[in-house]
DNA sequence: CAGTTATACTGAGGTTAACTCACTATGAGG
DNA sequence: CCTCATAGTGAGTTAACCTCAGTATAACTG
């Protein structure tokens, strides 16, 4: 049951355990400008490369509704995002970038990237590549 | 500087979302039971396989002191480990786990294992061999 | 061996990132 | 038109961390 090698024990627990350092790591980088899921939030709006309403939002970023009101009222004080009222549906709100948004992100990106590159200079690239692959395939929904 | 396949950044971002998925799914198998958090305490102390200094603990877990205090708080409440002063240091206490704490550890270790092995199986035996020795090299020190 | 310094834990209080439940405003279908 | 569903938010809660300050004990040092 909890034999010496049971893969999946820990495999849970490395990821869980990389995971919590990486983020520690960007945390400290980050410094005040921005938390982890303020991030997230820039970083779902750059890939999707249009505004979303708040509730796609929330569904890419797996959380509900009501915790992406949050996030977003704070990167929009901010002014890192901009809300803006959707033309077709007047309950909804489209969330977007503002350019300020968009450069930060950019920024953090590097620092983030820094971290994990630090991090990951033990793999040699072609362990890198095997690692995003397994992971991709993990990750599939 | 954001090119199409950033190694790093990808990595990180596919590692965060593999973990936050396992987190809900641990969460909901869990129940009322117990949480991740004294999840992870009752694992590192049945790892260490003796009591542990609290502060020990906390090195272990990779919190500091003051959060392993109230982790261990809500344990010693429900049962699942008990405090002990140190025999050779009046300032310190030893934590160690009860024998229900043991046992629900165990339980908790397969509804968890279950969560991870329903994922893992996208992947074969040799592919999680390898992501298991590319994680561990990655978590190493 | 008295005095300083360091270590071990905990009280008080704060932050982040989630959650639920209940409410309002708007859209959509019979 | 009336009902029912959907979109967002106010209010309040939880978990898992954190820092800072305080007390008790140990260890060193002159």
């Amino acid at each position: 049951m909890h034999g010496p090698d049971d893969a999946a024990e820990q495999i849970a627990a490395l990821l869980d355990g990389i995971v919590r350092r990486q983020r520690r790591a960007s945390r400290e980088g980050f410094g005040e400008s921005v938390t982890h899921g303020q991030f997230r939030v820039l970083r779902t709006l750059d890939r999707a490369d249009r505004a979303l309403r708040l509730s796609e939002l929330a569904a890419q970023l797996g959380i509900v509704p009501r915790s992406a009101t949050s996030v977003v009222d704070d990167l929009e004080a901010a002014g890192l995002v901009a809300r803006q009222p959707d033309p077709h549906d007047r309950r909804a709100t489209l969330v977007d970038l503002t350019p300020d948004g968009r450069q930060i992100l950019n920024t953090l990106r590097e620092k983030r990237r820094d971290v994990m590159v630090s991090q990951l200079s033990r793999l040699t690239d072609a362990e890198q590549q095997t690692l995003a692959h397994l992971l991709h395939r993990l990750a599939e929904d």
